[in-house]
DNA sequence: CAACGGACCTGCCTGC
DNA sequence: TGCAGGCAGGTCCGTT
């Protein structure tokens, strides 16, 4: 489910809920996410204050002074504030309870995400350490794609969801910079040119930014922090849109499933 | 090393 | 109505 904009904006939401509160314990009802939650986390946890909220590509952190846990949300995760009187429902699978009434709860029926503690320097954890620059830094732009590029043959769609080549793009936003840059998600990565690659990154920020601002996108059941769903969805101009008009040209919107993920486009504003 | 397919899970929708 | 099959926002890991 979510991707770059909205693990930034669960972040967002949570951050003033949780920054500077102590974690009275953590409770884990199933701990079987796409790695074991060990079993000492609870005792490691408990005590600790909550520092400061940021995130690496997908994946969210929370500083806790001694050591910092990382939360991937995978494909179907949520991070919600909550009253610690709220019942828990089905597939609400951790809960980190907070001194002063709230708890963050973490759903996520398909457990592909996950919850690790470590007390050295979480960057240099083997899972992040390899992810490429972030798309919203100044590290990322379209000379650093045609580099990385050169002589692949995957495809320039593959390529920008490759989280070691930038981090936090998934299938929905590489499906719609393409189509902002005006490159075709089928061309292979090393015959782009570096024009169409410096508009192809610019694309990348500005419609993950603006999804940002929207809240990210809900199209199923993301809810932020606060519980509230992105309103991205209404400005997606291909992803989901198979057999719909272009918005900027009125030409069919094509799927293609022969790739491993669903990839839209228009083949008129799109080469 | 790059590229590919399988693997991990549940829920929801479609079509027979 | 039931059930099989396919699909979904991720990404690691083993095999070519």
């Amino acid at each position: 489910m979510p991707e770059l904009p909205e693990v930034e904006t669960t972040r967002r939401g949570i951050d003033p809920h949780v920054v500077g509160r102590t974690i009275e314990r953590l409770t884990v009802r199933d701990g079987r996410l796409r790695w074991p939650v060990e079993p000492a986390l609870p005792r490691k946890l408990a005590g600790l204050r909550i520092a400061s909220t940021s995130r690496r590509g997908k994946y969210l952190l929370l500083d806790l002074g001694r050591g910092t846990l990382v939360i991937h949300l995978g494909m179907s995760g949520s991070l919600r504030v909550l009253r610690k009187d709220e019942p828990p429902r089905s597939h609400d699978h951790v809960d980190l309870v907070l001194e002063g009434g709230t708890l963050l709860r973490y759903r996520d029926p398909r457990r592909f995400g996950c919850w690790l503690y470590t007390e050295g320097d979480p960057l240099e954890l083997p899972l992040l350490a390899h992810l490429g620059p972030e798309p919203l830094s100044a590290a990322f732009d379209g000379g650093h794609l045609f580099r990385v590029s050169r002589r692949k043959i995957v495809s320039v769609k593959n390529l920008v969801m490759d989280a070691s080549i930038v981090a936090g793009v998934g299938n929905i936003y590489a499906n719609e910079a393409l189509f902002m840059a005006g490159v075709s998600p089928h061309r292979k990565a090393g015959r782009v040119t570096r024009a169409a690659y410096d508009r192809l990154a610019a694309a990348i920020r500005e419609v993950l930014a603006l999804s940002i601002r929207r809240g990210g996108t809900t199209l199923r059941d993301f809810v932020g922090g606060e519980g509230e769903p992105g309103y991205f969805a209404q400005e997606l101009r291909v992803y989901e849109r198979e057999g719909e008009p272009c918005k900027a040209c009125g030409a069919t919107i094509k799927l293609s499933r022969r790739e491993p993920r669903s990839t839209y486009h228009c083949p008129r504003c799109q080469r």
